[in-house]
RNA sequence: GCGGGUGUGGCGGAAUUGGUAGACGCACCAGAUUUAGGUUCUGGCGCCUAUGGCGUGGGGGUUCGAGUCCCUUCACCCGCACCA
């Protein structure tokens, strides 16, 4: 009998695909496509459990259509631009591209040999001039059509490396690398204009069902449509062409709570006082220079400075509010001044208490305790009619959450009741900050016709409705979403093929002269940008006039070398970005699989290049949303094991040199809970390690089991071995029954079921993403084929459709198995085992029998018996003759094949 | 602060979506085989004051019947965030 020698039985198989060439995927074929794909990998050298887990899932899938009659798409390639390289090179003088031309041919020695479904003849790297080339073009079509534009803007500049960076690439205000405090500085760059499909991107996320809820929501928030009123405060004795200053609102009902005016150090006007006033010059300085980092924003306190100015109340113009320049008001957000109410939030409260400003509430919930009463504060006494009512039903006393009542001119306090301690109460006093729900109606002040119910949505509807009447500023739709910057002063990148030219200014390159390609002879002793001071590379005719010119230096961000790599997957050799032919064929990606991290960055930007491939023409219409269904995996995770070293920091130990919690000298390790798998704690497994012990296979099965695959799986030791262990149990079990008689037994129907209900439950597993589950039931059908008494023929036939379900997961030994079992042709592309209807309802089935909703016993009935007959043969059950003492049943229900109920 | 998610044995997790809670795996226990260890095989394994009772974070509700639905509460996790 043969043993289970992975290493020996991969190699082969392998092989055998590699020369059959299954996994070549042609366009036009008469079966329907089926394109998936998972995120490309970074190549950093080295492939790690993550990648396994993500590869082999898209592997299930691949292969499962595959044997279901599919023509699939499987690609692979490499997302290789980034500052990884050039890190690399200035830390050890090697070229960026021998770095990462080497990493990919790395990595991918090292994922060849977990046997993957990928067509390899279609990897590519972003790296390769035949893709960035193309993207170039991209890029030049983008900007005749718009959706690619310069302009000045406010940058995250790293001083010691002098370029860019991105938000992610600055930790806690300094440099991811240098770690120099990041300065911001006015650049002008090049911009994606994603804004511009702020609304068309928000509103598509409803027609991806097969997105995860999370992902789109994350979109949603990210996206932030918001909608309000700007309108303009009149500016009284302004410096020269400040006469008023626009405010953006979302919370327009609160307009009579404004108490002052504040503006960005940023903003125009504070700009413009600056100049005269140095006491503001060095606050705005202040200001400017503070941190954006979260814990700088935590700990930093409102500041303000009083300008003296004064502003005019659009309702009216007696009243007149200050006018602070502030720090925490953001001049890219809305129109960079807000109006204060400090009543309904808690920063501007806040902000008030701090300046001595007036709180002015605006609205209060509905209900009120009954002995209190309202006094309007601008107009005297409320008449009764208007006063909240109190409804003991429908209020709930003791969750109002009044202001202190040092905000106030009226003392105002509750008991534990909802009593009121004092017997009147300031019109309109809510909760500070107080955001209605959205079906809680408030009192609400309108000016002018000033009491109103409403809920907060109605009311803020209202407002904007009331202010448009009046004349006061407009209904306006605002994004969080800005437009993409997209200059990187880095060399490993595309180049942005532009000339700066003297006398045409900035001038595409000419698509002929595409690929514009990055010069090799550079060098990093220096920071900052090696394009810059290359002698040659920079120095070009003008595309336009021909005179003497200069190419722009800035490289692309490498989230753009993503966005449309799966586009190019579909013709990875095409003259053109895409093949508009294998394009309309392959896309779209029918199932996309990578990381939650992802969620935002990486697929809103291909979501808005797929939109920008269809105007210029790249992609066709139904390419729109690239991604028909996503799923987001969970991580590899493993424990962290510590002992105790210098300087109260902890030595981290590999698992391998942990043995039942001590290391090999004896010294007892802490054992932290399971965390992501990373270098710095070492709590890593490698993947060749375990390959190399294990096989593939082995790998494949256990990243796939015990846990659902959209959360954590934990790596154990113990897993991994109990998964190889069952493979070669399968092995062993199958070669037994190879050689077994042919007689058929009595056993042998029971068998088949087992074997038609496996196929129905791992089928659906498979295709709902529920492979650990399909696992659970492989592994029950393993243990029913072993203890079979069933014939040979059954046995094979049963250990043939094992073979089956198993090979999306563990393909090498499936072809090992179907080989053995005497089947001619690959595993891999045998038709789909299809579970026999008849065979999966039994003849007579067990149904549970409870008492007053207990179990108490349970009936063996024919499946087809008739509810009536069912009830009398439960009824006749000895627990249930004791239960009923003698009496009848208050009720009995029959859910047929489920359950029979008594009820005494 | 805003938004979202998750709580089931010692552990990872099942449960056909309102119908036998704990499938399957790990760990553990007992036995068999073996020259030792390992391997392999068989059986056991939620808890308790055990012919019964209790059990899906806690409390309440709807229902013949609740892990699943509703209300409430606690804990943990994730995303966003001076966003006006």
């Amino acid at each position: 009998m043969s043993r289970y020698s992975a290493a020996e039985i991969e190699a082969k198989w392998q092989k055998a695909w590699d020369e059959a060439g299954i996994f070549r995927a042609e366009a036009g074929s008469e079966k329907p496509k089926y394109y998936v794909l998972e995120m490309f990998p970074y190549p950093s050298g080295r492939i790690h459990m993550g990648h396994v887990r993500n590869y082999t899932m898209g592997d299930v899938i691949a292969r499962h259509r595959i044997a279901t009659g599919h023509n699939v798409l499987h690609p692979m390639g490499w997302d290789a631009f980034g500052m990884p390289a050039e890190n690399a090179a200035m830390a050890s003088g090697g070229h960026p591209k021998d770095w990462t031309y080497q990493n990919i041919a790395d990595m991918r020695d090292q994922m060849k040999p977990l046997g993957l479904s990928i067509d390899w003849s279609r990897e590519f790297a972003t790296c390769d001039p035949e893709y960035y080339g193309q993207q170039q073009a991209l890029f030049l079509d983008m900007l005749e059509a718009g959706l690619v534009y310069r302009k000045n803007a406010v940058v995250n500049w790293d001083p010691v490396d002098m370029t860019v960076l991105a938000n992610e690439q600055v930790e806690n205000g300094r440099g991811w690398r240098s770690g120099a405090e990041v300065e911001r500085r006015e650049l002008t760059q090049w911009f994606f204009a994603i804004s511009s499909m702020a609304d068309e991107l928000l509103g598509a996320l409803d027609g991806l069902e097969n997105w995860p809820a999370k992902v789109r929501l994350m979109q949603e928030n990210w996206i932030g449509k918001s909608r309000g009123l700007q309108f303009a405060f009149g500016l009284i004795d302004g410096p020269a062409g400040h006469d008023r200053v626009e405010v953006y609102t979302t919370r327009p009902d609160t307009l009579l709570g404004a108490s002052f005016l504040g503006i960005a150090p940023d903003h125009p006007l504070a700009k413009q006082l600056e100049k005269e006033n140095p006491e503001l010059a060095a606050f705005n300085a202040e200001c400017r220079r503070g941190g954006t980092t979260e814990e700088a924003l935590e700990t930093a306190e409102k500041m303000g400075f009083d300008t003296g100015l004064r502003v005019r109340h659009p309702f009216d113009t007696a009243w007149e509010l200050p006018v602070y320049v502030a720090n925490f008001i953001l001049m890219d957000y809305g129109t960079g001044a807000i109006f204060g109410c400090p009543a309904h939030d808690q920063r501007d409260l806040d902000f008030a208490r701090k300046y001595g400003l007036p709180v002015i509430p605006t609205f209060a919930p509905a209900y009120l305790p009954g002995n209190v009463k309202v006094v309007d504060k601008f107009n005297g006494a409320i008449p009764e009619e208007f006063w909240p009512s109190f409804d003991q039903a429908q209020g709930k006393p003791g969750h109002f959450d009044f202001l202190d009542h040092d905000a106030f001119s009226l003392p105002h306090k509750f008991d534990q009741d909802g009593e009121s301690l004092t017997d009147q109460i300031a019109w309109g006093i809510g909760r500070v900050a107080y955001e209605p729900q959205k079906s809680e109606k408030v009192r609400w002040v309108k000016p002018f016709n000033w009491a109103e119910e409403a809920t907060g949505e109605e009311a803020i509807d209202a407002a904007i409705a009331f202010c448009e009447a009046q004349g006061v500023g407009q209904g306006v739709t605002k994004f969080r979403l800005r437009d993409w910057g997209l200059s990187r002063q880095r060399y490993w990148g595309c180049p942005i093929p532009v000339v700066h030219c003297e006398t045409c200014g900035v001038v595409p390159e000419a698509k002929e002269n595409l690929p514009i390609r990055l010069p090799d002879d550079v060098t990093f002793d220096v920071p900052g940008n090696p394009l810059d001071r290359h002698p040659t590379w920079r120095d070009t005719p003008c595309p336009a006039c021909g005179a003497p010119a200069r190419r722009e230096t800035d490289t692309m961000d490498t989230f753009v070398d993503s966005s449309w790599y799966f586009a190019r997957f579909t013709a990875p050799h095409a003259a053109t970005p895409t093949d508009m032919e294998a394009a309309s064929y392959w896309m779209n990606v029918d199932q996309y699989i990578g990381g939650v991290e992802h969620a935002i960055l990486h697929l809103l930007y291909s979501r808005f290049f797929a939109r920008a491939m269809q105007i210029t023409g790249h992609l066709p219409e139904k390419a729109i949303e690239p991604f028909d269904a996503l799923f987001t995996q969970g991580m590899v995770t493993h424990e962290i094991y510590q002992t105790p070293g210098p300087n109260g920091r902890p030595i981290y130990h590999l698992p391998e040199e942990v043995t039942d919690g001590k290391l090999a000298d004896g010294t007892a390790v802490e054992i932290i809970p399971s965390a992501k798998m990373s270098k710095s704690k070492k709590n890593v497994v490698d993947p060749i390690s375990i390959i190399s012990a294990y096989g593939a296979d082995t790998a494949r099965w256990f990243v796939l089991s015990d846990s659902p695959p959209e959360r954590d799986v934990e790596w154990t030791a113990s897993g991994a071995e109990a998964a190889h262990k069952h493979l070669a149990r399968v092995h062993r079990i199958v070669s037994e029954i190879v050689t077994a008689d042919d007689t058929p037994q009595e056993a042998d129907e029971a068998l088949l079921r087992d074997m038609h209900k496996t196929i129905q439950a791992v089928t659906a597993g498979v295709e709902a993403f529920g492979f650990n589950a399909a696992i659970a039931r492989l592994y029950a059908f393993t243990a029913t084929l072993a203890k079979s008494t069933a014939g040979g023929a059954a046995k094979r036939e049963a250990a043939s459709a094992l073979a089956q379900l198993m090979s999306p997961m563990t393909p090498h030994l499936a072809e090992e198995l179907w080989q053995m079992l005497g089947h001619t042709g690959l595993a891999a592309t045998a038709p789909w085992p299809v579970a026999d209807e008849a065979m999966l309802v039994d003849a007579t089935i067990t149904l549970p029998v409870q008492i007053n909703g207990k179990r108490r016993g349970e009936i063996n009935v024919p499946a087809d018996m008739p509810k009536d007959e069912v009830e009398k043969t439960a009824l006749a059950l000895d627990a249930v003759i004791r239960a009923l003492d003698g009496a009848q049943p208050k009720k009995v229900i029959v859910v047929p094949g489920r359950i029979v109920n008594v009820v005494v």
